[in-house]
DNA sequence: CGTCACACGGCTAACCGTGTGACGGTGCTTTAGT
């Protein structure tokens, strides 16, 4: 269809979204993602609009979707964001007011920005699909680093509530769920493809904590890469470990380079170009380094330290082996880089002193106000005042209006009571934090497991799978590996515990059961507690 | 927030407890005046 072959898990996600159901597909990488939202928007007519998260990807889609033109159904693209010249925004602006657009991509920002939001309301095509890509950064991000992501919802309401496609390929169940819920998505189809990706070998290096050698993890991380297969990619915590261990690869004869948010733009597309030309055997990033890095032939991903989350390492790791040859994901694990990830973590704690403050600052100023301008009434950080702002929204207590230093919240529903906003505020923060926590757990659970890693990787995310997978060091070293059936459980089955209340069973076997609960996050559990009624299903 | 390295005072030798500050990730946004 338009020059696409739809695998089925597609079809679905395309149909669904045609007879206008709100659609979230979960569907591994390399699966063609962006041909759903092609095939689907041309079908629906109208503008399609996508959202996506980087400007970089943004280029990508629109040279793969005008690249595809053939001159019988000539399909017309643009994008929207501050990287372009003033005149190319304004054609952008002029087509859309005429209606000659069919796809338009742009960042959560600009839909934030009020001009921008009547420029696509008023254009003379309606926007008929509205599509979010890399939506798991909807629960990601969305709380604090790109708040806008919380706006979208508005949005759809503000284009007069066209079908939602969002799309990932990372999502356990629970941000299946935060992802549905944020976009407002009415009864929304979910498709979910499987996770496995059986060709990349899973494997765990362990460094002992008792070694006064502070760079540990480093030397592992030289001799793994030694041995492995080319191109490769190391994903390290910090910006100062991308550049050392960049510093040690070269020296041990590779061409390696480091990639993360502290390099300038240039240097970074540099590097990646350089990656991609088959000119550098290994780039050692941050997290900064993968949306839409969709290099087919990386042999290996090492992780130098447990990542904050599955959800990470599993986005990180799904970048080997595209090409479906087989590949390694190896994990140094050092119990000591724990306190990176999770200090990163606590860092958006907010005390209750900085409630009182902020909310006590609201008070004062009666009506609308900037944050910045709260910020400093309230002598507390920006970024802690949209901690608070996000929240609030959340709970339908202000609104939020502009975007950046005009960033400005009004009350909407009033009065409230100071202090219980506050106890509230106080609850939801606590939570988060525990959710924080047991998300960094798991990452830590994983790396120390001696049971079958592929089985337990996608417990996590609620899929039932047959150990052994015969392809990751536990099972390649079966007498640590207790054998364990897993038992079918109907994904997600409500629960109810004694203590943590209701969750989700997200996998169960003879041996351990997974448990989301949304006060405490994901718990190990063993299966006892079924039997001893402190875990009953619901 | 939690950790770690380092300086400091004490009082004249070596080092101990305490205090202080630096440090940890992801990207959009985008002023005015030469």
């Amino acid at each position: 269809m338009f020059g696409f072959t739809l695998r089925p898990s597609q079809e679905q996600a395309v149909r669904a979204v045609v007879e206008g159901r709100d659609t979230l597909a979960v569907l591994p990488t390399g699966s063609g993602k962006s041909a759903i939202y092609q095939v689907a928007g041309m079908l629906i007519g109208g503008l399609t609009l996508v959202v996506s998260p980087l400007i970089a990807l943004q280029r990508d889609q629109l040279r793969s979707i005008t690249g595809r033109n053939d001159a019988s159904r000539p399909v017309r693209a643009a994008m929207l964001n501050s990287a372009q010249p003033v005149r190319d925004r304004r054609k952008t602006l002029d087509l859309l007011a005429r209606g000659e657009l069919d796809f338009l991509l742009m960042g959560p920002e600009q839909l934030a920005n009020a001009e921008t939001a009547a420029a696509v309301r008023t254009g003379a095509r309606a926007v008929g699909l509205f599509c979010v890509d890399e939506a798991h950064l909807v629960s990601e991000w969305g709380q604090e680093f790109r708040p806008e992501y919380l706006r979208l919802v508005d949005a759809v309401t503000n284009l007069g509530s066209p079908p939602v496609l969002a799309l990932t390929a990372t999502a356990s169940p629970p941000v299946q769920s935060d992802i549905t819920r944020r976009l407002g998505m009415q009864t929304p189809e979910v498709v979910v493809g499987g996770f496995d990706r059986p060709n990349i070998s899973l494997t765990m290096r362990y460094t002992e904590p008792a070694s006064t050698e502070p760079q540990a993890v480093d030397d592992r991380c030289v001799d793994v890469l030694l041995q492995q297969e080319t191109p490769a990619l190391v994903y390290a915590l910090t910006h100062a470990r991308c550049e050392v261990l960049a510093d040690r690869l070269r020296r041990n004869g590779l061409r390696a380079a480091a990639y993360h948010g502290g390099l300038s733009s240039g240097t970074r597309a540099g590097v990646q170009d350089a990656f991609f030309a088959g000119n550098l055997d290994v780039v050692v990033a941050t997290s900064a380094f993968g949306l839409g890095v969709d290099k087919p032939d990386i042999r290996t991903v090492v992780h130098a330290g447990v990542p904050a989350s599955i959800d990470d390492y599993y986005q990180e790791i799904g970048r080997a082996g595209r090409d479906g040859q087989p590949a390694s994901a190896i994990l140094v694990h050092d119990a000591r880089t724990i306190r990176i990830p999770r200090s990163l973590a606590a860092r958006t704690h907010l005390g209750e002193s900085t409630l009182h403050r902020i909310v006590d600052a609201m008070e004062n100023a009666g009506c609308e106000i900037t944050v910045a301008d709260l910020a400093r009434a309230a002598n507390v950080f920006a970024h802690s005042v949209n901690r608070v702002v996000n929240e609030l929204v959340d709970m339908g207590i202000v609104q939020v209006r502009g975007f950046g230093h005009q960033r400005a919240l009004e009350p909407r529903r009033q009065p409230y009571n100071s202090a219980e906003l506050i106890g509230q505020l106080l609850k939801r923060d606590k939570r988060r934090q525990a959710i924080l926590a047991s998300r960094l757990d798991a990452a830590r659970h994983y790396a120390e497991t001696t049971r079958c890693r592929r089985a337990e990787m996608l417990a996590y995310f609620g899929e039932t799978y047959t150990a052994p997978c015969g392809n990751c060091d536990n099972d390649h070293a079966p007498e640590r590996t207790p054998t364990h059936r897993p038992v079918v459980v109907d994904g997600g089955a409500p629960v109810q515990h004694r203590l943590w209340g209701e969750g989700h069973l997200l996998s169960q076997d003879n041996h351990e059961l997974l448990v989301y609960f949304s006060s405490v996050g994901y718990k190990h559990l063993t299966p006892s507690v079924l039997a001893s009624g402190i875990l009953q299903q619901a």
